[in-house]
RNA sequence: GGAAGCUUAGCUCAGCUGGGAGAGCAUCUGCCUUACAAGCAGAGGGUCAUAGGUUCGAGCCCUAUAGUUUCCACCA
């Protein structure tokens, strides 16, 4: 015992080692136990090819918290890691790297290319994870998965093969977005819309059989070679009477019809649209409506193909200018404007997708979306907070078919097979397969699945399904899932319905969204910006648990947070206090010290201090529940700071000076608070709460094995903390008095205290003389000093002669303020207890509450009336 | 076009089911009081965006307006 903490708070001489320790000691190893009751999160999986940043440390901050207040509350608590594969993303860092030696995917061939890429995911997947232990993360590291391992790759294809024979999963020509650079299909949800200056191209086609024209508007003028028709609304007295009319097609000069259709809107433009089905959506389906061909004159890269020889192998924009120019040439060109219009990017390398016509696989929403909105309508998954479910509700109920096929090898490959030489298609979870038609072997779809396909299966697939394991059995479903609200499109959702298909059940109670970190100046971090602020960094500099604590404190659920560096410097700063607190309980304690437990006979500053504690972990506990992390936070703080360092620690000081027993009944009552403190702290600030424990209990006892601490009955003590709040106030209210006058603190003066409680007041002389400046005090029920300064409260007035010091201008000048600060309680008060209706209405509870402070306000009055009186 | 959030002290933000407005930082005044100057003791500072409404009582609930941010959809 009496082990000695540092001089100074340097997280970083123990973080690593405390980490060290939970591991080897399996501290975060979850072992099923029937006796206690399960609670389970899974980690949003941070992709392989991630660097840990504020937004993963905000998640995992939250998630650790909540593991940790439950593990220490008795659960079976198991917080499930692992990573994603990030299929496009992951390919492309290959790819990149690859290139930089020369070498291509074709070059190295599929299984080349994969064995590389396996090569880098043992390269550098661990990396994000040791950078996740940083945070002082309390995963079952011996759970720890990835979506391409052999238990998720079995769930996909179990999953694939079920929804195929269900009819859940299609193949068909479909017009989906194509990211060029990535060369690859997206889902709707891998596009991001954002606005881009462009120009409105006005065009003139001329009619086949007279000489005149018909004008219509563009963004793309390069897609007119794709152009099979000219659409008008069929309403439109403008142009009803020449549908069906033929048009010639300006550069390629090809026939096409106009065609009415509802999609064209009469007040646009000029009522006119030209349809190029092969690319773009809206034409996609009025060609499909009016069985137009489809031209396509892409190629994947996005350069015009070799049917059109002047332009062939242009990108989109250089054949954009050439054809603006050929069209001028013509006399097509009629007149160009700016214009401003949304242009869908690739979520991931940021480059204009480009509508495409190709053959991929989907997965029909329409029937898994339903029982997901179900499950949250009728509360069995409810979000944190709770508006969100409306983008929830909206999403699903306008949700089209998922485009699961990507064009990259990295992934899980698509489980179909085809007979190259009877066309017919297999879809299977074995690995090959004969052609059940010719016996011939099948050649196995070279497409590979979304990424989320996987992520999507992740609450069930991470504990054994489609195996009916144990885990599975007992920890399934999970509790609450916790991700910033950027992510409920591609992965919340599609856990919800993934879940009820193949589980019947929701994956995951409650789901607590969370907000962006952005930069101190309200911008989004982003690598372009090169705003972003490094964790790791940041966790060097002050250590992980200031930084947990700054992520945790004062934000609401949902809604977006500033990184200040000043937040930091104030958490560290509370570290810094409660480092030094514990020395101070430390350094005052015995050698041979034994905790006890709380001594029987205890004081009234005890009383006062032990029922504010038991508050505490009520409303911490509450507040935990509750999702409201930040308050706990704020009221840990205030506890610890406030109540128990300026006040406790300081009201023990004459205690442990007179020693004896005085003293070891103030230690053992230290160590008992220092220790509760502790165990509420430890679920946000882990490190340093488990470093201060182990030096202080020193029985190799560990913090995050020690029960989370409850509201006990018999740890309240009304009486005693009213009692001593008056005594806080008449000290405060001393303090006050002294610093307005300017009195140094050096400058001790007796005090005479005027009560009707002397035997409280006398009971606390020693207070007022470590604490309030005093020489000493005296008691009584009446004094006469008109010379002295006072200080009043409800429930004193306090006498404080200070000979020559006192300016008695000032003095009354304060007194006046004083007076009418009371003035203005009276008022509202009476005012208050005057109206009917609210003694009437008001519960009552609340009116004699009212009554009480209106008699506190009054008795206060009365003391300061006699202080002026006395006064002049 | 649809939806949501935000607007509270100079700055950044809390404020739980409606019961006299809070914190951190900054500012001002004293203090190196033997755990901590990453500290201690005090002080100043807010018509809670605006206008209505509900209520005995509104920062909180309802309606409208303004500013701001975001999401979804999208008209070529």
């Amino acid at each position: 015992m009496a082990k000695e903490l540092a001089k100074t708070y340097a997280p970083e001489e123990f973080e690593d080692r405390i980490y060290q320790d939970w591991m080897q000691k399996g501290c975060f190893h979850a072992e099923i136990d029937e006796t206690k009751q399960p609670y389970t999160i899974v980690i949003p999986p941070p992709n392989i090819t991630g660097q840990l940043h504020m937004g993963h440390a905000l998640d995992e901050t939250l998630q650790d918290i909540l593991i940790r207040w439950k593990r220490m509350s008795g659960y079976c608590t198991l917080w499930l890691p692992g990573t994603d594969h990030a299929a496009i993303a992951t390919e492309a860092k290959i790819v990149a790297a690859m290139r930089e030696e020369g070498v291509t995917k074709e070059d190295l061939g599929r299984e080349g290319f994969m064995e590389r890429a396996w090569e880098w995911k043992r390269q550098y997947g661990g990396r994000i994870v040791e950078q996740l232990k940083k945070l002082g993360s309390s995963c079952d590291w011996d759970r720890e998965r990835f979506t391409m391992d052999e238990g998720c790759s079995k769930a996909v294809k179990e999953v694939f093969v079920k929804y195929y024979e269900k009819g859940l999963i299609y193949r068909g020509e479909r017009i989906i977005n194509w990211c060029p650079n990535c060369l690859t299909s997206l889902s709707d949800a891998e596009v991001n819309y954002e606005d881009q200056a462009g120009h409105f191209w006005h065009l003139r086609y001329k009619f086949k059989d007279s000489d005149e024209y018909l004008e219509l508007a563009t963004t793309r003028p390069e897609t007119l070679l794709g152009d099979t028709a000219v659409a008008v609304n069929p309403e439109d007295e403008r142009y009803k009477h020449l549908v069906g009319r033929i048009l010639i097609l300006p550069i390629v000069h090809r026939e096409i019809p106009v065609v009415a259709d509802d999609y064209v809107e009469t007040d646009f433009g000029t009522g006119v649209v030209k349809i190029t089905p092969a690319h773009d959506p809206n034409d996609f389906e009025v060609g499909k409506r009016h069985d137009l061909p489809v031209i396509n004159v892409m190629t994947d890269d996005a350069r015009i193909c070799d049917d059109y020889p002047q332009y062939a192998g242009m990108d989109r924009y250089e054949a954009r200018k050439a054809i603006v120019r050929d069209l001028e040439a013509e006399g097509a060109l009629v007149r160009v404007e700016d214009y401003s219009h949304n242009v869908g990017t690739c979520y991931r390398c940021g480059t204009t997708v480009e509508p495409k016509v190709s053959t991929q696989w989907f997965v029909k929403m329409q029937p898994l979306a339903g029982p997901a909105i179900d499950a949250v309508r009728q509360g069995r998954t409810r979000f944190v907070p709770e508006r969100f479910d409306k983008i929830y509700y909206h999403w699903l109920e306008n949700i089209k078919d998922w485009c699961i096929s990507r064009q990259i090898w990295w992934g899980h490959q698509i489980p179909a097979f085809y007979c190259d030489d009877c066309g017919e298609m297999t879809v299977t979870k074995e690995l090959s397969c004969n052609c059940p038609k010719c016996g011939r072997a099948m050649r196995q779809d070279p497409d590979t699945l979304d990424t989320w396909f996987s992520s999507a299966l992740w609450p069930f697939s991470t504990l054994g399904w489609p195996e009916q394991t144990p885990d599975l059995k007992y920890f399934y479903p999970t509790n609450t899932l916790v991700t910033g609200y950027d992510i409920i499109f591609f992965w919340v959702i599609r856990m919800m319905f993934s879940a009820l298909e193949n589980m019947g059940e929701v994956p995951f109670d409650t789901v607590l969204i969370h907000g962006l970190v952005r930069d101190a100046q309200g911008r989004k971090m982003s690598k372009s910006l090169g705003n972003g602020i490094d964790p790791l960094e940041v966790i060097k500099e002050y250590g992980a648990d200031a930084l947990r604590f700054m992520l945790a404190t004062g934000n609401a659920p949902g809604n977006d947070m500033r990184y200040i560096d000043d937040k930091v410097k104030a958490a560290r700063n509370f570290a810094n206090k409660l480092w030094n607190a514990s020395r101070f309980v430390m350094m005052n304690l015995p050698e041979d010290f034994t905790f006890t437990g709380l001594p029987e006979r205890l004081t009234m500053e005890d009383k006062w201090l032990i029922s504010k504690f038991n508050q505490l972990a009520r409303e911490v506990n509450q507040n935990l529940d509750a999702f409201e992390l930040g308050v706990a936070c704020t009221k840990l703080y205030d506890f610890i700071w406030d109540v128990f360092c300026d006040w406790y620690i300081e009201l023990t000081k004459p205690r442990i000076q007179a020693g004896g027993s005085q003293k070891e009944s103030a230690q053992q009552v230290l160590v008992w608070a220092m220790q509760g403190i502790l165990k509420l702290l430890h679920p946000f600030m882990p490190f340093i709460t488990e470093e201060i424990w182990q030096t202080l209990v020193g029985d190799g006892s560990m913090i995050m094995l020690q029960s989370f601490p409850v509201y006990d009955e018999a740890l309240c003590f009304a009486a005693e903390e009213a009692d001593f709040e008056k005594i806080i106030a008449a000290i405060k209210a001393v303090r006050n008095t002294r610093t307005e006058l300017n009195v140094p603190p050096s400058v001790k003066a007796k005090l005479y205290i005027e009560t009707q409680e002397s035997a409280l007041f006398d009971s606390a002389a020693l207070f007022f003389e470590k604490l309030a400046s005093a020489s000493g005090i005296e008691t009584g029920t009446h004094f006469d000093m008109p010379d002295a300064a006072g200080a009043v409260t409800h429930a004193a007035r306090i006498f404080i002669p200070m000979d020559q010091l006192v300016d008695r201008e000032k003095e009354l000048a304060r007194l006046k303020k004083e007076q009418e600060k009371a003035q203005k309680d009276i008022d509202f008060l009476s005012k208050k207890l005057g109206n009917e209706g609210f003694l009437a209405k008001a519960p009552e509870q609340l009116v004699a509450a009212e009554r009480e402070k209106l008699r506190k306000a009054q008795e206060k009055m009365d003391k300061i009336l006699a202080s002026m009186k006395a006064f002049q």
